[in-house]
RNA sequence: GCCCCCAUAGCUCAAUGGAUAGAGCACCUGCCUUCUAAGCAGGUAAUCCAGGUUCGAUUCCUGGUGGGGGUACCA
């Protein structure tokens, strides 16, 4: 039984038997007791329940247990709690379930969502930097986790390939070209001198929007390697230049006017972002009085263009610096009639990086970044996504450069991936013991010790886990998880033997438990976009 | 000025409003003739300040203090 089916059945024992309405079992779930209580769940429900039902919490508490009696055994602690002892064999059926069965999982309620995740999305005119990695890492794993749950994601990256900073790309290409220095507002970095060099003789004599085209085009090769070599492979890739050819920005338009969210103003088309909305501190252009549109229509197109492929809901993932730009986006998804429920805007604190004991402030002009592909070059894909997933989107996370380059063996993602290895080595050792890896156990004949209870509830929650990751919108849960998970099972190891030669009982059943490890292991670092090596 | 985010151990970060606030790094003490010591066992060490709501606040609200980011008819 999966954890929240068990929640459900406990609900049920406890709503039949103390005749209450759905209504007074709000707020009704299991959680994990604290480590000093020597318990399996507990329920701090009837103290929440005492005001509504009237009742002192204890006696709440002690209904529960009675309603519990005869299949789980409970014990009630001040001021209500009720903690809850699982038969070992909910236990045992519990891992049972989660190793043989591919749907496992699943939640039939997810099955008709359609959810569009838009994350990255940098602007192809420079390498992709450091912290590009913690939106590539954020929205990949909300993306693989919400889909292992029953979800369809897509995930999506958009190209802004058209406009005045390409334009002004493709002029400092050229001026490499011609030896000279780009514009002063232009792209000062070197990768344009590298790009230069490798211009087709007959470059001399293009034209400044061939400039523009080539320079767009190679940038996107590089983001497309960098994204790949982090392990993130999109859906798709969005041009911009699709919605301008489709026309969107006047369908956009056009839809706004039609639904009276716009006006004129200083010979400009306006949004009513906060006259008629009130979910912005001002209105928007999206005409200017020059004639031309801005980004914001565009944008506006571009999500319009989302929702009418069919997404039931549009997430996008944005650096902070980006974050004023949402109370717009947000009224104009509204505008045009889409329900708040089904657009979100998810915002990432920026990465702060850290060099010795110096913080550096990265500027794509100056040059003085780090790149995404020289940290995975140096630190490995494996160390940066799990050290970028642990920190919630919330977090002004410091990457400290040294640290991560020197010492990376520190980097808790090897204490996870040496779980798995490990297993994988007992696994092979099995059939030199004589033990058959395959073999099977008579769960009655189990008495578990407290390491292996521990491991076995360990599990149950890993459902849990990924669900909480989905209503966060953060993978910070998942490797919490993976690393209490890896401490249990180092412990578990140093004290217990898995390969007892003369006792195939419990053998056959340690090695059962380690099948359901490595599943939580593997299937967890997946999820995050991390390897599960079989040795290291 | 206004808006968003943050403040927990020496450092980097956790903790659906629950019980004795958890990890990793750093530091100290032990443990490899037994399935991988990239490990285990133990130790030192923390909720910015002042109010409020609550049976209960690190968590929610108000006001401070300190730090980061943003505030274009740019994209």
């Amino acid at each position: 039984m999966k954890l929240s089916a068990l929640e459900s059945a406990l609900k049920a024992e406890v709503k039949d038997s103390l005749g209450l309405s759905d209504e007074q079992l709000e707020n009704f779930s299991v959680s994990a007791p604290p480590p000093h209580i020597r318990a399996d769940l507990s329920l701090a429900w009837p103290i929440a329940a005492a005001k509504t039902l009237r009742k002192p919490p204890a006696k709440i508490a002690e209904e529960v247990k009675q309603a519990l009696a005869g299949k789980f055994s409970a014990e009630v602690l001040p001021p209500g709690f009720v903690n809850i002892r699982l038969p070992d064999k909910v236990l045992l059926e519990a891992v049972s379930g989660m190793v043989s069965d591919a749907g496992y999982f699943l939640d039939p309620g997810r099955s008709g969502e359609n959810i569009n995740m838009e994350f990255v999305s940098a602007n192809p005119t420079g390498p992709m930097h450091l912290a590009s990695g913690r939106g590539a890492t954020l929205g990949d794993a909300l993306a693989r986790i919400t889909r292992f749950l029953g979800s369809r994601v897509s995930e999506e990256f958009y190209v802004n390939n058209v406009g005045g900073q390409v334009e002004l790309l493709g002029l400092s290409l050229k001026a490499r070209l011609l030896g000279q220095n780009p514009p002063e507002d232009g792209y000062q970095g070197g990768y344009l001198k590298e790009m230069a060099a490798a211009l087709p003789a007959d470059a001399a004599a293009w034209t400044d929007k061939q400039f523009s085209e080539f320079a767009v085009k190679e940038m996107l090769l590089l983001h497309k390697a960098d994204m790949k070599a982090f392990g993130v492979e999109f859906d798709r890739w969005f041009m911009e230049s699709e919605l301008h050819e489709a026309k969107g920005p006047g369908k956009a338009l056009e839809e706004l006017k039609k639904r009276g969210m716009t006006y004129e103003k200083e010979g400009a088309r306006w949004l009513g972002t906060s006259s008629v909305m009130e979910s912005d501190d001002k209105d928007r252009v999206l005409v200017k009085s020059d004639g031309r549109n801005t980004y914001f229509l565009n944008d506006i197109a571009y999500h319009l263009n989302k929702f009418n492929r069919g997404f039931t809901k549009v997430v996008d993932i944005w650096g902070a610096d980006h974050h004023g730009h949402a109370p717009r986006m947000e009224a104009a998804v509204s505008a045009l009639g889409y329900d708040k429920k089904v657009f979100r805007i998810i915002i990432h604190q920026q990465v702060l990086l850290k060099r010795g004991a110096e913080l550096v402030k990265m500027s794509k002009r100056a040059g003085d970044f780090i790149s995404l592909k020289e940290l995975l070059d140096e630190v490995g894909s494996d160390a940066c996504r799990f050290f970028f997933a642990m920190r919630s989107p919330n977090t002004h996370l410091t990457f400290d450069v040294d640290l991560a380059k020197k010492k990376s063996n520190d980097n808790p993602v090897f204490y996870v991936q040496y779980v798995h290895a490990r297993i994988n080595s007992i696994f092979n050792n099995a059939p030199d013991k004589g033990i058959d890896p395959a073999g099977t156990f008579d769960a009655a004949k189990i008495v578990l010790n407290d390491e292996e209870r521990l491991l076995l509830l360990k599990l149950m929650w890993f459902e849990q886990v990924l669900e909480t990751c989905v209503r966060d919108f953060s993978p910070h849960h998942l490797t919490a998880y993976l690393m209490e998970l890896s401490a249990m099972f180092h412990s578990f190891y140093d004290k217990h033997k898995v390969l007892n030669p003369g006792d195939p009982v419990t053998s056959a059943f340690r090695l059962f438990l380690l099948k359901g490890v490595k599943f939580a292991i593997a299937g967890g670092l997946e999820l995050l976009g991390v390897s599960a090596p079989e040795k290291m």
